[in-house]
DNA sequence: TTGATTTAGGACTAATTTAGCACTATATAG
DNA sequence: CTATATAGTGCTAAATTAGTCCTAAATCAA
């Protein structure tokens, strides 16, 4: 679903002037309505869209895109990002006996700093310098299937 | 289940000498018996332990603990690592219209590559220093509250 | 004011996924 | 031969998730 939420932030702020109804976005992205105007709902509650209601209504940019991360947008679909269930709830039955439980801390912010790093605008941007920061940093990507 | 699994590598990671069997660590780690049988299949099936059947049997260690990563234990519960399905499937139905297939890739690598980076050596070591690759390279991780 | 449109919010249902369990076969040591 | 322990497969139940539905509230236009 945060797949289907990232495509819909894309597609509005892609016309940040411009106001878009469920309907009309359901229709452009070819998505179900009733999923399509869950996950508007969503995003306008974590406040990453703006809403009006009534005749003429729906939902539009309020932030920069440079503003609004990765981790932003599937945290407003799924909720906190969280590897493992000892990082963000205290319900661990063998936590004294696992002893992990730091080491999963500093994974999972290794995770959801990559997230961080991802912005609506590299996700609008279709080239590669946008993502140079990622790729150069962390991995071996090869550059050129993306060209 | 991944955590399990993780967990289960490190004890037997830590004596690699030692056989382990299913009902030794279900008892040692407070985990299922059934769960713990399930995890030890598919970690061998994954080439990351090595089993002796019958009688003094049990699961041992058979490769160095600085050449297994975090991303070949996940797969090996849980399948390839992919964000959204348009990456290892071919059955998104909007792909044409959705255009951010490309950049997905490489927001996979990205999540991909920072779990190959961690080793079972690292989860081992309860060490920050063997975090400081992770944590330098990716984000601002406050090192003083795992110390 | 009335009606059409469109979001807000919550509840409910159906589908999928996942965890947990059971059973049979195979291998090994004593 | 027997007890032990993994290998492999299939099934069942639980939990999660996707998707639907309904009612309320806001806005615009006739």
């Amino acid at each position: 679903m945060a797949d289907y939420a990232m495509l819909l932030m894309v597609r509005i702020y892609t016309k940040p002037s411009k106001k878009f109804s469920a309907h009309q976005l359901s229709n452009e992205l070819h998505l179900g309505y009733a999923s399509v105007n869950k996950l508007l709902k969503m995003l306008h509650k974590s406040d990453l869209l703006a809403s009006q209601r009534g005749c003429q209504g729906g939902y539009s940019a309020c932030r920069h895109t440079a503003s609004i991360t990765l981790s932003d947008i599937i945290t407003a679909i799924e909720g906190p990002i969280v590897l493992t269930s000892c990082i963000d709830e205290n319900n661990c039955s063998i936590e004294n006996i696992c002893g992990l439980k730091n080491r999963w801390q500093i994974v999972n912010k290794a995770i959801s700093g990559v997230m961080d790093d991802i912005t609506l605008q590299d996700m609008i941007d279709n080239s590669v310098a946008n993502f140079m920061h990622i790729t150069t940093k962390n991995l071996n990507v090869e550059e050129r299937q993306y060209g």
